[in-house]
DNA sequence: AACACGTGGAT
DNA sequence: TATCCAAGTGT
């Protein structure tokens, strides 16, 4: 089934799309997942940089399986949302453990992955393996919430129906899905922005519900402002910056520094430990996360009862 | 289902 | 300067 959208869309497409290095035909799986995880709420421009870094340490999920999840977490550097290179880390464990090492082609095995949701599932599938899914990121939602409903915004949540007006959307063929899939989203992020949508240039305007009715503002809830300075977000940034940049364990002084409201300061590092961001590794000493890799390969830990520090070193799950 | 979760560029 | 927002996920 072939819609009015599709053409349009797929031309602009075609004369428009970004060189991206994970868009390139010699991109691995592998590649896709580790740009998948590194864009999720984080801008192109930020990501390009890290991902090339990033694939030359780990080319495969099987190297970055070997490493220890705190090497991770280290190269992951100020990309933000650091729990996502975690999260990255136990995708490639689980490939080894369960996938020969392979990025995994069912889109139920994808889900499965930690860090990997209904999102990434799909654009994994989509991108990486050329399938037919709906993926359904802001950018798509934006666009089918203009083009198609009207509406300047999509509603906060995926609804099911607008799962049901991606399905309607997508091309018959796997091929053309895909190549849909991504066009359609180059066109949210580059020309149908949030805040000032390039109208003029859209290869779909003479189509757009939303601009056809005169683009009538937003009336949805308010949607959610982030507030950063003066929160856990931020004090758990600066602890982690400190651990980042330490090759060494570092003691309680120095984490005590980066924050002067006590009570505050110790919840943001109780709660990077209960993430498994950190690891208290004696009373008042703590270290990026080791891994249950490193015990037998570099310097063996003491299991005595001497650590009195509660806590629940577990990979989030 | 509402919230927590980082960071920095753009307006 | 303050606010917005960028290829979401997990709880």
């Amino acid at each position: 089934m072939s819609h009015a959208l599709h053409e349009p869309i797929l031309d602009w497409y075609s004369a428009n799309n970004r060189d991206l290095p994970w868009r390139t035909p010699d991109a691995s799986a592998w590649a896709v997942v580790v740009s998948e995880f590194m864009l999720q709420q984080t801008p192109v421009a930020r990501v390009l940089p890290a991902y090339t870094a990033w694939l030359e340490r780990w080319p495969t999920p099987a190297a970055l399986a070997a490493d220890e999840p705190g090497e991770a977490v280290r190269m992951w550097g100020r990309l933000g949302y650091p729990r996502r290179a975690l999260r990255l880390h136990g995708a490639a464990t689980a490939m080894v453990d369960r996938h020969d090492g392979e990025v995994p082609r069912e889109h139920a095995d994808l889900l499965a992955l930690p860090g990997v949701g209904e999102y990434t599932a799909a654009a994994i599938a989509s991108f990486a393996f050329g399938q037919r899914h709906i993926v359904l990121d802001t950018n798509v939602r934006r666009v089918i919430g203009r083009a198609i409903d009207g509406v300047e915004y999509p509603p906060q949540a995926t609804t099911p129906a607008e799962r049901r007006t991606a399905t309607t959307l997508l091309p018959a063929t796997a091929e053309t899905a895909s190549t849909w899939a991504v066009a359609i989203m180059e066109l949210g992020a580059l020309v149908c922005t949030a805040k000032s949508p390039k109208c003029v240039g859209c290869p779909i305007a003479a189509l757009c519900a939303w601009r056809l009715a005169g683009k009538p503002a937003y009336t949805g809830p308010p949607r959610r402002g982030q507030t950063y300075a003066g929160t856990d977000r931020q004090v758990r940034g600066r602890l982690l910056a400190v651990l980042r940049d330490s090759a060494e364990p570092v003691d309680q002084a120095a984490l005590d520094a980066v924050w002067d409201e006590p009570v505050q300061r110790a919840r943001a590092l109780d709660g990077l430990v209960a993430d498994g961001l950190v690891e208290p590794l004696a009373a008042g000493v703590y270290r990026l996360p080791a891994g249950p890799l490193s015990d037998s390969t570099s310097s063996p830990r003491r299991s005595d009862s001497s650590e009195s520090a509660s806590n629940s070193v577990s990979p989030s799950r």
